[in-house]
DNA sequence: ACCTGAACACCGTTCAAGT
DNA sequence: ACCTGAACACCGTTCAAGT
C-alpha cells in the first residue's frame, strides 16, 4: 500500500543519516554542546544509543557531519570578483554568522577541524580571492588561514562568554540574553589581518 | 622527632596543591590531555580520586592551575623597550615555546582561558609594548588579542597534527616523531599581524 | 537494512566517616 | 587538615541477536 519511502502505520519508522544530524542540531540549538551526547540524540530519535552506530562509526564523525551542516550556508565569493578588502571581510562575516546560528557552533567546528574531519571553512574562497588579486601565493595562504583561525577563535570566545552569562543568569533566575550583541573587536581584528596582507603584498608584488 | 614539613616513616605522606599540579603535568607530558583524568592523577599520587576534591573544588580549576604553571615561564618584555616588531615577535615566540613544552598545552590553556579561569597570557606585555610605541589604544588592544589568539590557535593546530601523527605511527608500530618541526606559517602569521598593526598605526597616529 | 538488549570499561562528583 | 569508602548519575562503544 504505502509507496516506498513512506512509513505505513505498521512498519516502525526508520532513520537516515540526515535525521540523526537533524536531531543533533536540535539538541545543540536548545541544550548546547555539553548535552549533545549519543544517549540524548538517541532519545530524541526514539531509539537506543547503539542504533546510532549503524549510521556513524563513532561520535566524532557524527559531530563532523553536524559541523558540515552548520557551515553549509557559508557564502561563497560573489561574482564579479570584489576588491580584496571588501571580499575578504564579507567572507569572514558570513562565516561568523554561520557559527553564531547555533549554540557552541564555533567550538564544535573548531574541534572537528582540529581532528582533521572537515575542511577549513571559507579558506578556499579566501585563497582564490587573494590569488585573483595577484597576491604572492605564500602570503595568500598565510592570510587565508590566519583570517579563518581568527574568526573561529574569536567566535568561540564570544559564544563561551554567552554560555557563562547563561549559567550566571539561570542561577539568579534572570532571563538569558537572547541575541548576540555585535560586541567588540571582530571587525577590528578582521580589518587588521586584511590590511596587513594587503600592505605586505604591496611591499612584495608578484612578478 | 621529625621537624614540621618533613614526613616521618610512620605518618602517611600528605599532598599539597603543588604536588597535585606536578602529578598532572607528568601525566600531561607522557600521556596527553585525554588521559588527564581525576582518577589517573589520584593514582599517580597514591590516593583516592575523592581526595583531590579537598585540594581543588573541581577538575576545571585543577586544570586552570596546570595551565598557569605551563605559562609561568612565558617571558616578559625585556628592558629597554625593544622596537614593536621585534618585541611583539619575541613575546609571541616565547608564548609558543611554553605551549609546545607539554603535549596538548595549547588546547589545555585555550580551554582554561575560554572558561575565564586564567588571564589571557602575554596580553598585558603586548599591550604595554604597543602603548609604549604610541599605538592608539583601541588598535593596541585589537592587535594584542589578535596576536595571542593566533598563537593559541596555531599551536593548538600544530599539536593536534602531532597527536594524529602519534596515533598513526603507533598503529603501525613506528617510532613517534619526537621533536616539533618549526613547520610552517607561524612566523608568517605573526609577521602579518604585527605588520598590519604597525601599518594601521602609521595611517592613524596618536595625537 | 536498521535496530534492540545487555554488557563493558570508563567518567566527574558528593559526602559521611575516619585519623 | 587530609584522606578513605562507597555510592550516584552519568559517559562512549561493542556485539550478538532480532526483524
Amino acid at each position: 500500500m504505502a509507496p516506498p519511502g513512506a512509513n505505513s502505520a505498521a512498519a516502525p519508522a526508520r532513520r537516515s543519516k540526515t535525521d540523526v544530524v537533524d536531531a543533533a542540531l536540535g539538541i545543540l540549538a536548545t541544550q548546547g554542546l555539553p548535552d549533545l551526547t549519543m544517549r540524548r540524540i538517541a532519545d530524541e530519535l526514539g531509539v537506543r544509543p547503539s542504533a546510532l552506530y549503524w549510521h556513524f562509526p563513532n561520535k566524532q564523525t557524527l559531530l563532523a557531519a553536524v559541523s558540515e551542516r552548520i557551515l553549509a550556508l557559508s557564502g561563497s565569493a560573489p561574482d564579479p570578483t570584489p576588491p580584496w578588502r571588501e571580499g575578504a571581510t564579507a567572507i569572514a562575516t558570513s562565516l561568523q554568522r554561520c557559527l553564531l546560528r547555533y549554540r557552541d557552533g564555533a567550538e564544535l567546528v573548531s574541534s572537528s577541524l582540529a581532528m582533521g574531519l572537515i575542511q577549513p571553512p571559507a579558506q578556499r574562497q579566501l585563497l582564490e580571492l587573494a590569488l585573483a588579486h595577484r597576491m604572492p601565493p605564500a602570503l595568500a595562504r598565510v592570510a587565508s588561514s590566519t583570517l579563518v583561525h581568527f574568526v573561529l577563535g574569536h567566535t568561540f570566545h564570544v559564544q563561551q562568554r554567552l554560555e557563562l552569562a547563561r549559567v550566571a543568569a539561570s542561577a539568579v533566575g534572570a532571563p538569558v540574553p537572547a541575541a548576540t550583541a555585535p560586541e567588540d573587536d571582530f571587525e577590528g581584528g578582521v580589518a587588521l589581518i586584511v590590511h596587513g596582507a594587503e600592505s605586505l603584498a604591496r611591499a612584495d608584488p608578484r612578478p
